[in-house]
DNA sequence: TTACGATAAATTGTCTGAGTAATAGGCGTG
DNA sequence: CACGCCTATTACTCAGACAATTTATCGTAA
């Protein structure tokens, strides 16, 4: 949290472990490999002599679920967020294009399944978004794309939190089941292009709806 | 490599710590830190008593650049390289049509010289390369998207290892600076229209280049 | 026979203290 | 001024012990 949070700047560079592990309470080998995870994500780097180094942030696997959810945890800035937004407009219409090529029937099923269950539950309850989170999921799986899914997956978390961290005090302010109906039907049956459009639709309405109650 | 090669099936349990540590001949700590690396790219997952499973390949982080290497270096199916592909057919068409509404005249002048570096120096030379990845990452910094800039990075050096380790054997048949030229000028004046359509088209081509190698 | 609760065993997690290896920075020499 | 040597600092590795957690087992009672 010091780091994503800009407290410690890229460059700087961190007690040395034996102070760090004191500082902390904890052994030197629990802080060893706590520092060794950020590694892994790029976010420091270790040399003899020299000490650990927070990287520079164009080094950071900004996409790595765990860095996603600590800079938006650490308060991000609007402009991180309109980078959120803007990566999953370009690659969640492009997915349901794919999608709309390639999916079976069974998954296309499955879609109609969740979206039902969508609409039994509403998106009040827990059920409800489980629900939505499914949908978008089989979609996703239709593409028979792992690393898009791997993406999408990350950036579908992060702005999940996002609304979790800020929302909070209004209600949805429209019914997204329309929407999500016509993604449905145009993968089921209008194609890729037309796929690609209504989710464009699905997700310019949803961004306006968290634009809204980030606005405060 | 284990793991990725698929030699170690998500679900299977890895031997416990110090049998493990023995098998490398390392010590239980530095087999421990590397493992939490691992467990680091949602690899692997530790539990007391149960020991350390490999995850389904679903929670793998694959856009890790380490992750991403080791799997080239394995061997990758070819389904998985056509979805790099086409990842990359998604993102960087998007990214240059944002470079083209907000890059500045600096950064444009630095694409320009870049373009002239890699005229002078051609692909052969890795003076000629660098330039190449220069182009590009200017191009990446220009649409002021840090996450873009992260995911297009890693999609990038993936691409590279796939023609550092399939290719070798024959040159590259065609000369690529026209179309990347046609993506400056798109950048430069055109607007983000044209600059998708000519980041697709240099794209597409480099894809086809690579397919033809890759056939062997 | 089944359900449940206490017990045991296996594994990761944590801690400590020591020694090793690498390297940046200073020092001296040519 | 350039180069090579030295030293101190730091991360890196190791070994051994103990703690915490959780699964599996076993016995007891309903």
């Amino acid at each position: 949290m010091a780091i994503v949070s800009g407290r410690i700047q890229p460059g700087e560079v961190l007690a040395n472990e034996i102070d760090s592990s004191e500082q902390l309470s904890v052994s030197r080998s629990a802080y060893r490999e706590a520092v060794k995870m950020l590694a892994a994500k790029g976010m420091v780097e270790s040399r003899p002599k020299t000490g650990t180094t927070v990287s520079a942030r164009s080094r950071w696997n900004l996409l790595d679920p765990d860095v996603l959810a600590w800079i938006i945890e650490s308060g991000p800035t609007e402009e991180f967020l309109r980078g959120l937004f803007e990566l999953r407009m370009i690659v969640e219409p492009a997915a349901a294009a794919l999608a709309a090529e390639r999916r079976t029937s069974a998954q296309l099923a499955h879609m109609r399944q969740a979206l039902q269950a969508m609409e039994r539950h509403t998106l009040k309850t827990e059920e409800g978004r489980a629900a939505d989170r499914e949908f978008h999921d089989v979609i996703l799986e239709a593409t028979g794309n792992d690393l898009l899914i791997s993406l999408s997956s990350s950036i579908g978390a992060a702005i999940r939190w996002t609304t979790i961290f800020k929302q909070r005090k209004r209600e949805l302010p429209r019914d997204p089941l329309p929407d999500h109906w016509r993604v449905f039907d145009a993968i089921a049956a209008g194609g890729p292009a037309e796929a690609r459009r209504t989710m464009e639709e699905l997700v310019g309405l949803a961004l306006e709806d968290t634009r809204g109650s980030l606005d405060n």
